[in-house]
RNA sequence: GGGCCGGUAGCUCAGUUGGUUAGAGCACACCCUUGAUAAGGGUGGGGUCGAAAGUUCGAGUCUUUCUCGGCCCA
């Protein structure tokens, strides 16, 4: 029985992890010692490194997206924290908007009310408690990621605080003069008199009067054109009164028709896209005609048209616009453009400089904007619209169309799109394109291709639109004069704005005396109060304003905003703006975003594709720790891969990881001491823990390189790499024979065990960021009775300069690949059968004197775990290295397994 | 339809300013070990670098087209 004389691996940490139940008992722990505070306790006065928090909509479980977020989020906050910065992390919530409003709506709908018979506050506290139920179930979502954060003190944007900020910061544009109230084409039901969101909206068959009408070319690069008439195609005649533009398409080719047929229109020149010729001319009943000449759609460009109720007044030009959205699928290829009745119409007609008008009222009634038709409801519009084209001759041909039109869901009526006032932030009149471009190119990116994304969206973004007509949301805070229509400005007001709703909350807004907010200064008879509600984009765009400034614990401009790379357009883009509009700045210092969740084969993840995976579920499965793996190891500069199978390779890696704590832990009987290595002697250790130091300096290096680039996936890959290649196949494999067979105390073996106090503090830091749980165990293991500490609370450890030795790694990249070449000629032996395990090799190495002389003084048997070795010089061999490998012959040592004819140098006095 | 980004072994990723036979880990196969044992070690197979054309003495790398995928916009 030699088992008694030899050193085996001893510990309490599991092979098998069972993190899915593990994980959540650390979690407890660490709401036990409130490591949150203990963190910000540690670091106080340290210099901040803010992540802030883009607020996840609250409504619905977490999903992929939001998993890796945060993970991401977590995992370089950690970093920061243990490089000696006060890394503080703060969550928020975004709360108001649509999807909310939606959901209360359902129940309503569920439970048979109406919407209408409730009170806006009434409902408005619905919307309220809808969201704060689902922050209480994100947050514990979260923290069963692992992230670490002041969930105590999380941020919302409807918190009272944030909605009176909102209100300040709406002063400050409207103050200074670039709000401003325009009109934008919104679908609008004439039957219930409001605004109605996409989700509102039914798509039903409708019966529509279609036009072929007339615009006579006035202005044209090309001769052929001008006197011509352009034909357009519509199904909404009642538009052609708030015709400002017609579209072409660049890319289309378009032909000049001269009609023969007796009529109207005889000898007169029409244009349409020739692809779309043969209906045109079916559907309105031209049988002779010639083709006078065909162009490029881009040719158009310059042209300037008439508005075919020239003679009834409309007197003004009308601009041919090139435009993306023109298609052959219906028509003539030329589009009319009446900005207030379309988005397409509108934002075209925008870029070009055409603002779109109030044309249409609430009910559905021209307004005095449309001459000649003033008071006609829209809907009885299409005749006498119809009878005018007749009148001036400007219609070629009108029929019926039944297609699939929108409706509004409640009372199934027929919508159309309206120009309504609305509220616009100019992104010219006070600079503030320029001011936002400016600021992307002081940040910095990570990727940094993100940069041209958002740079090319300011550069052609229109004005932003931060109105809206609902209800779940920062009231606008705005009084129009009844005396002249335009907003007060006064700063006192919003203050008094701002300072009721920080103590109440903006839900008054909707139900007290419009008095109240005015103060004594202005009287609200004067005034016709704004109902309008903020566009939630500005709500979480001004979260630098209301987190970042108003807490202490915080700084402005944050360190860094993470996000999905949607957020582009989304919160980094309102972020941006709003900053810069308000503080000529930037809220960040830099911009790190990530790509999109994908399932295996990098298609999107969607219910009918049946390829979603759930967080709960990888929780379930494999625990948190696993999937902050996937985060770690994915490149999230793309999209990021997962299925069951990749979630599986990365659940290998970490078992590999595990085992290699396992030998660590094993060998030092979870004794662990806590070097300082500052003043660790390493001079006479033996070389090979001198090479593994310089190892370790080498690889905090790249850590630390990689860690400052945001690169985790090559970290992981680094750490990885050296846990399975350096450690465990190499130094541990070696080592077993040391730590197992020479006496406890021997000054080898003890250099080898404090070598791995130094491995297994160094992992346990490196890893903690990514392996929270896991390391945290650990940690928890070799701090048996420390019930106050946390790995999370450690810093990185300094490496010192002198265990770096490149002379000496430079020699042990030669013994490794002696190594390498004794392998192959013992596998060899072991393929004839000759030999098992490497034991039962006796190895002879052949080396050309150079590289004889570097390596003369190793103990091969020990480096290549074999009997024995000897090295020859030889420098008649052909390459550098030639290994023979022989059957060792003797008695195996019971304790040592060494194979030998003499008795064992170590163990024969054991007399066994 | 438009803008931007991407496609390198089964998987996750490296591949410098174009320059030997395209690398690593995991997975896989076979072997060894049974003193890290639902572990550990060794050896090995595997890639027409999404496709085609072009520039070049030379292309994974540069250009064009196509294709597939993602985000945003329409």
């Amino acid at each position: 029985m030699s088992k008694e004389h030899i050193n085996l691996p001893k510990t309490a940490f599991s092979m098998k992890a069972g993190l899915p139940v593990k994980e959540p008992k650390i979690i407890e722990y660490w709401d036990k010692i409130n490591l949150y505070k203990k963190l910000r306790e540690k670091t106080k006065g340290k210099e901040k490194f803010i992540l802030h928090d883009g607020p996840p909509y609250a409504n619905g479980n977490i999903h992929m997206g939001t998993a890796l977020n945060k993970i991401l989020k977590d995992i370089i906050t950690k970093f920061h924290q243990m490089d000696g910065k006060d890394s503080v992390y703060v969550p928020g919530w975004d709360c108001h908007g649509l999807p909310i409003e939606w959901k209360i709506e359902e129940e309503y709908k569920k439970n048979k009310k109406n919407k209408n018979d409730i009170p806006i506050v009434e409902f408005r506290k619905e919307c309220r408690e809808f969201a704060n139920k689902w922050i209480k179930v994100h947050k514990e979502q979260f923290k069963r990621l692992g992230v670490v954060g002041d969930w105590e003190n999380y941020y919302s944007t409807m918190s009272y605080d944030a909605e009176a900020q909102i209100v300040r910061e709406l002063g400050k544009f409207l103050s200074e003069g670039s709000l401003y109230r325009g009109y934008k084409p919104v679908l609008w039901s004439t039957v219930e008199k409001t605004a109605l969101a996409d989700a509102e909206v039914e798509y039903l068959d409708h019966t529509s009067d279609t036009i072929y009408a007339c615009f006579l070319v006035k202005e044209s690069k090309i001769e052929d054109l001008i006197g011509s008439e352009i034909i357009i195609w519509t199904t909404t005649p009642w538009t052609i009164p708030a015709n400002k533009a017609l579209a072409y398409s660049p890319i289309l080719t378009y032909a000049i028709i001269k009609i023969n047929d007796e009529g109207n229109f005889k000898n007169k020149q029409i244009v349409i896209a020739k692809d779309l010729l043969e209906t045109v001319i079916k559907e309105c009943k031209i049988k002779n005609f010639d083709i006078v000449k065909e162009f490029k759609g881009k040719e158009f460009k310059g042209t300037i048209c008439k508005h075919p109720f020239l003679d009834m007044g409309y007197n003004y030009d009308i601009p041919m616009l090139e435009a993306g959205f023109v298609t052959t699928e219906q028509g003539t290829g030329i589009v009319h453009c009446a900005p207030s009745h379309g988005p397409d119409d509108f934002n075209l007609c925008l870029s070009n400089n055409i603002k779109a008008l109030e044309t249409v009222d609430d009910d559905g009634k021209y307004t005095k904007n449309i001459i000649k038709f003033e008071g006609i409801h829209i809907f009885k519009a299409n005749p006498i619209v119809i009878e005018n084209l007749i009148n001036q001759k400007k219609l070629l041909a009108n029929g019926k169309l039944t297609h699939s039109y929108p409706h509004s869901w409640r009372s199934k009526a027929p919508l159309v799109h309206r120009a309504t006032a609305q509220w616009f932030i100019s992104m010219e009149s006070h600079g503030l394109r320029s001011k936002s471009l400016k600021a992307i190119d002081q940040t910095t990116f990570y990727p940094s291709k993100a940069k041209e994304r958002i740079k090319s969206m300011i550069e052609t973004r229109p004005d932003w639109c931060v109105s809206r007509q609902r209800v779940w949301g920062v009231p606008l805070p705005i009084y129009l004069s009844k005396n002249d229509g335009k907003p007060l400005i006064d700063k006192e007001v919003f203050e008094n704005i701002a300072k009721i709703f920080e103590k109440e909350g903006s839900d008054c807004w909707f139900s007290d005396d419009p008095q109240k907010f005015l103060g004594n200064k202005h009287k609200s008879e004067d005034y016709e109060k704004m109902t309008d509600i903020v566009e939630v984009w500005f709500d979480s765009g001004s979260t630098h304003s209301y987190v970042l400034e108003k807490r202490e614990d915080l700084k402005w401009p944050a360190s860094m905003y993470l996000e999905g790379s949607d957020q582009h357009r989304g919160w980094f883009h309102s972020s941006l703006l709003e900053s810069c509009g308000t503080r000529g700045k930037a809220p960040f210092e830099s911009i790190l975003s990530h790509g999109f969740v994908v399932d295996g084969k990098g298609l999107k993840m969607s219910k009918s594709m049946g390829n979603v995976i759930a967080p709960e579920d990888i929780l379930k499965k494999y625990g948190a720790d696993i999937l902050r793996i996937w985060v770690a190891s994915s490149n999230y500069a793309e999209d990021l891969r997962i299925d069951y199978s990749i979630l599986d390779q990365h659940a290998e890696s970490y078992r590999k990881i595990r085992n290699t704590y396992r030998y660590l832990l094993g060998n030092i009987c979870d004794e662990y001491k806590d070097n300082s290595f500052k003043n660790l002697d390493i001079s006479n250790l033996p070389d090979l823990e001198k090479y593994i130091l310089h190892r370790i300096y080498i690889i905090d290096k790249n850590f630390h390189k990689y860690f400052k680039s945001y690169n985790f996936h090559n970290l992981y890959k680094e750490l990885l790499n050296f846990c399975t290649v350096e450690l465990s196949a190499f130094y541990f494999d070696i080592r077993k024979d040391l730590l197992y067979c020479d006496p406890i105390d021997s000054k080898k073996r003890l250099d080898c065990i404090l070598v791995l106090n130094i491995i297994l503090q160094c992992l346990l830091k490196w890893f903690a960021p990514i392996l929270s749980f896991t390391t945290e165990e650990i940690y928890r293991l070799i701090n048996k009775g420390d019930e106050k500490n946390s790995i999370h609370l450690n810093n990185f450890a300094k490496i010192p300069e002198n265990w770096k030795n490149e002379k000496l790694n430079s020699n042990w990249q030669k013994i490794k690949k002696i190594r390498d070449q004794a392998n192959i000629s013992i596998e060899a032996q072991r393929a004839e059968k000759n030999i098992g395990s490497s034991l039962e090799a006796n190895i002879q190495i052949k080396l050309k004197e150079q590289l004889y002389n570097i390596v003369k003084k190793e103990d091969f048997s020990e480096i290549c775990i074999t009997s024995s070795a000897l090295i020859i010089k030889d420098d008649n061999i052909e390459d550098d290295i030639k290994v023979f490998t022989k059957k060792a012959e003797g008695d195996k040592c019971p304790v040592c397994w060494k194979i030998s004819k003499d008795d064992c140098k170590r163990h024969s006095h054991l007399k066994l």
